[in-house]
DNA sequence: TATAAAAATTAGGCGTGACTAAATTTGATT
DNA sequence: AATCAAATTTAGTCACGCCTAATTTTTATA
């Protein structure tokens, strides 16, 4: 049981876990396996380390759980990524969907400062450009599961604001102007043919 | 003589290199390894490696020369370098004395696209926080030695343009409003007491 | 030029994180 | 409950990049 530091391949091990683990998927070793490209041989090595490491619970043949803080680091991760996603699309000009490879390295960058900074610069956004819910810098995100999207509500229906898709700014400037901010309860009076709504 | 894809640990002997060889000072196996707080026989190790990569010119005894291979990847190296702790001190507010650390993460990460998006949405920096130039795409960067500070200069004078000191948006469009670009030949006709000089 | 000191290289090892092949455990089916 | 297939773990190897210790080459000095 050595004192490791961080690597990248742990945190690529963490990454995996947690994005199984959120889709309710059995964290197996042939899934780790499988999204990390390696062989269940490696995958049983790493769990080893981890679990010493107390970033998981693992017993053989069981699979793996994220003790607290291997989730808060996963956690950190998917944050990371996310941001810088959501910078090179909004702030660079990048396509949606080249954006990931460059995330995947960016996000093992250690800086805490360094990627605070940057979500306050990009003014703290709830969504990545795939429409993923970015954590805070506590670790919170967005439940999408209790997510809709405005334009499937119907009349009488009792919703908040928790996100928005999307930042270009003159969007976000016009909601502001129009009074929407994060977390505004509103109740929808009536659907407009052309979709439109009122507020509570 | 193994076919091995890029490391950090190989970037990192580069830039040394490059490094030294910009300072004049020769590259000998324990000028590197003092810089790069390893042992001089894995700096033997290495050399090997990068001369087998065609990255390094490299004899026994006789320390390393950079290819024009090596040159180039070790010059976008520090392109990368200064450009993200350009974007840390003009966008994130940092302070220009604690970027190196992780500008020294963020020169690994590999997106020659992101890079240079970068450099675009800053407007083209030519140097950074230090006053160090930053390579252009090309590779290309002004070389401080034929430069001096525009307070240095007397009446009489010639001089042009080559880059400016901290670029903060106001004292860029300042120096815009006033006529001043990039590569503007100019001579000094008077200078004020107060430190002030005319347009060719 | 002979020789001692400094610098560089070679030889041998170690930790990390991957692999293959063989052995073991699980669990599904009869 | 016995058996067989799939999943997992164990055992042993390898590449990479670092290390220390010992050897060799260079260089500076007497």
């Amino acid at each position: 049981m050595k004192a490791r530091h961080n690597s990248k391949s742990r945190q690529d091990y963490l990454k995996a876990i947690l994005s199984l683990d959120l889709k309710g998927v059995k964290t197996s070793t042939s899934s780790i396996s499988e999204k990390l490209n390696t062989k269940p041989a490696s995958v049983t090595g790493m769990f080893k380390v981890l679990s010493d490491l107390g970033l998981i619970e693992y017993k053989p043949y069981q699979g793996a759980l994220l003790t607290p803080k291997g989730r808060s680091e996963a956690i950190s991760l998917l944050r990371k990524h996310r941001l810088w996603e959501t910078f090179m699309v909004e702030n660079l000009c990048f396509g949606w969907d080249e954006v990931h490879e460059v995330a995947e390295q960016l996000e093992h960058v250690e800086s805490k400062k360094l990627v605070d900074r940057l979500d306050a610069y990009m003014g703290y956004p709830s969504f990545d450009p795939h429409g993923e819910p970015i954590p805070d810098a506590d670790g919170n995100m967005i439940d999408r599961r209790n997510l809709v999207q405005v334009s499937t509500l119907r009349e009488g229906d009792l919703a908040s604001i928790q996100g928005v898709l999307g930042s270009s700014d003159t969007f976000l400037r016009h909601l502001g102007d129009l009074g929407i901010r994060l977390g505004l309860v509103f109740k929808v009076k009536k659907v407009f043919e052309f979709d439109g709504n009122l507020l509570v």
